[in-house]
DNA sequence: TGAAACAATGATAATGGTTATCATTATCGC
DNA sequence: GCGATAATGATAACCATTATCATTGTTTCA
């Protein structure tokens, strides 16, 4: 069930609701927590739209980053990914394992202390990207 | 001047100490402190020996990023960039404005106490990578 | 309810960054 | 100095993404 503010916040912005907007972002609230990359999103909507277009899910892709809906980030591989939330801020940090490439989160900010320093010297922080590397307990 | 350590690193796992390796070596050392892309290296690097080709470029970097020489990382441009490190783990912290795209550093590590709470959820961590985002002082 | 405006789409060509292929060159060990 | 083989340069190929353009469809308004 699509988030009304989402839809509320494509309205607000001039926005036209289609059913190719709605199938991507239903296909993201059911992977709330993943990290899909265009391809794998694309694949995943063409289940109940058959004609949806790759450039499609792209520009609505970059759409909805661009309104603070959706996170696009990068894990050094090459492409980007992208992750469903509703704050503008992200807050969170990603653990990718580097045995099997799975993505997992951690709630624990705990960057307060760094930024403070970072401000210190006079860069005003905006927004950060945190990726720690290692093996998750079921490579280990 | 090269870093003996790096020609010893090479020599002593068989790699061929050729003058296009020397001169990628020499770009990077000079530009320490730098995170420069592919491309920037290639036409540095051209400038001392015309005939070096893009797809030797791509290739020495990666190898020397596999030997721990360099570190080779993205900032969510769909593009990698190359930083010359002479220690197996990388420390400091990007600083990227998103006005003018500068990318600065910071030593302060301060991460100890985060990366200790993921090892307590059983994740073995064994790099990281942080990225903030802001404004620099000169673009304030 | 229909029409108009124009945003959005799908198909596909194009782009940019990177890698694979292959013939040729060059390093290094002996 | 020679042989083995790693490395090179040129370029084709690949992949992720974006640009172009004709067509479609949403939304507003009368």
């Amino acid at each position: 069930m699509l988030s009304r503010y989402v839809l509320d916040k494509l309205e607000n912005l001039s926005y036209k609701i289609t059913p190719q907007r709605k199938a991507i972002l239903q296909v993201l609230e059911e992977n709330q927590g993943d990290h899909l990359s265009a391809e794998q999103i694309f694949l995943s909507v063409k289940k109940r739209m058959p004609n949806v277009g790759i450039a499609t899910v792209y520009r609505t892709l970059d759409a909805l980053a661009n309104l603070g809906v959706l996170h696009k980030t990068s894990f050094d591989e090459g492409l980007f990914r992208y992750e469903f939330c509703e704050d503008d801020r992200h807050h969170h940090h990603h653990l990718v394992c580097v045995t099997c490439g799975n993505i997992t989160e951690i709630e624990e900010d705990l960057l307060y202390q760094l930024e403070r320093k970072v401000e210190d010297q006079g860069f005003k922080v905006i927004d950060h990207s945190l990726v720690i590397y290692g093996i998750c307990q079921g490579c280990q």
